[in-house]
Order: structure tokens, then sequence, then C-alpha cells
DNA sequence: CAATAGATTCACT
DNA sequence: GTGAATCTATTGG
């Protein structure tokens, strides 16, 4: 498994958030790794998008939108739930840009997972760009660090296969894991394309 | 200031 | 399908 270094968030967003499609994201929480399979993402690019935090100029909240890539941009909506996004850009431009992580499929700390999204099923445990960061245990505390740099506790991989994970289940966390489990679809988001959708 | 909409999710009908 | 939860930022008087 080989972390993405900042050579992969230098380029141009749409091309980074579709090669984004089938990484890993991991969070190290207590030495352990928890981590889901990116099937989900939604890119907000440049000055013209109506549609981005950065649409109408430089604010506290969205100001490392305009800084460099491989930064983390994590903030609070609907005052409630945190969103995970990446900053993607080529080196040295000026625009604001950045790639929300709409839903994974669980990979790894399975129970980890469960155990934070209790009473729902392993399906819903991360699709969604809310829960995600709710079953991952990611928040504002991660806002602004490098994804990139060795040691960051949050960061994506490369996919490679990924043994699957033997997890305790029964009534003790609630939930049964070993659940029949089905691939979810793998979707990119633009504003004015409602989504491509690739094969997973 | 007050009102409202928002890159959402959940419980309920 | 509808409403509630409740923080940030923008809009309007």
């Amino acid at each position: 498994m080989s972390r993405l270094t900042q050579t992969f968030f230098a380029r141009d967003t749409l091309t980074t958030a579709h090669d984004l499609l089938g990484c890993l994201l991991v969070h190290e929480v207590d030495g352990q790794r928890v981590a889901g399979r990116i099937v989900e993402v939604e890119a907000y690019t440049g000055h013209d998008d109506l549609a981005s935090h950065a649409a109408r100029g430089k604010t506290p909240r969205n100001t490392v939108m305009f800084g460099p890539p491989g930064i983390s941009y994590i903030y609070l909506i609907y005052g409630m739930y945190q969103l995970l996004n990446v900053i993607a850009k080529p080196e040295g431009v000026d625009y604001p840009a950045a790639i929300l992580i709409r839903a994974l499929e669980p990979v790894e700390g399975l129970q980890f997972m469960a155990a934070r999204r209790t009473g729902r099923r392993r399906v819903e445990w991360t699709s969604g760009p809310g829960r995600l960061t709710l079953a991952l245990a990611i928040d504002q505390s991660l806002n602004g660090i490098d994804m990139t740099a060795p040691g960051s506790p949050l960061y994506f991989e490369e996919e490679i296969d990924v043994p699957g994970e033997q997890v305790q289940t029964g009534p003790r966390i609630g939930i049964n894991v070993s659940e029949p489990w089905q691939s979810m679809p793998w979707r990119f988001w633009l504003r004015d394309n409602p989504f491509v959708s690739r094969a997973g």
C-alpha cells in the first residue's frame, strides 16, 4: 500500500477527483487503521463554480480551499455533520478548489465503524458524506492538515487488494456485520452533470 | 440585527 | 414524503 503524495493532488481537480475513485481513505486512530474504499466524489472547482463555498471569495471557513493541494478541508454542515474534502489543483494556481468525499465502502476497522454506527445496516455506515465522517471519527480537529505528509493520521492510499476482515458479530454491538454485502456503484459528481457512474 | 438557506441525516407518517 | 436537529455565512430591513 502506498500513501498518495502531493503529486497526486497537484493536478487538475476533475482528473484528481476521478482518480480518487477506488482509492482508500484511511484514518489511524489509536494505532488502528479505519478505512474505506472511495466510491463517490464531488468536485468543486474554480472561482466560477457557484455551488462552491468559495464562489463568493475567501472566508475564515473556506480559506484552505485557496491553498495548496493535499490539504484537508473539513467543515460543519447543518450544525451537525462534518464533511471531508481534499484540495486538488495544479501547484501554484490561485483559484479555490476541493473534492468532497461523498461515500465509501467499509474495508478496514469494521468493528470500529459498527460501534460508531449502531443500529444501522452496514451499507449505511459510510453511504453519505456526513455518515462516513461519523464512521471514521473524522472531525474538524483534522481540518487543514496535510494528508500527504508522512505520519499524518488521515490519508489516502492507492487501492490494492485488501483482504476481507473477520469481525465479531452478535448482540454485543447489535449489528450483524456478516450480512450479505453488495458493492456500491462508483460515482463522480459535478454541478452540471448530476453524476458520471463508473464500474466498480 | 432577524431571517434563511445550506456540499445532510434521521425519525416518523 | 415531512420536519427537526442546529452552526456558518449571506441577505434584507
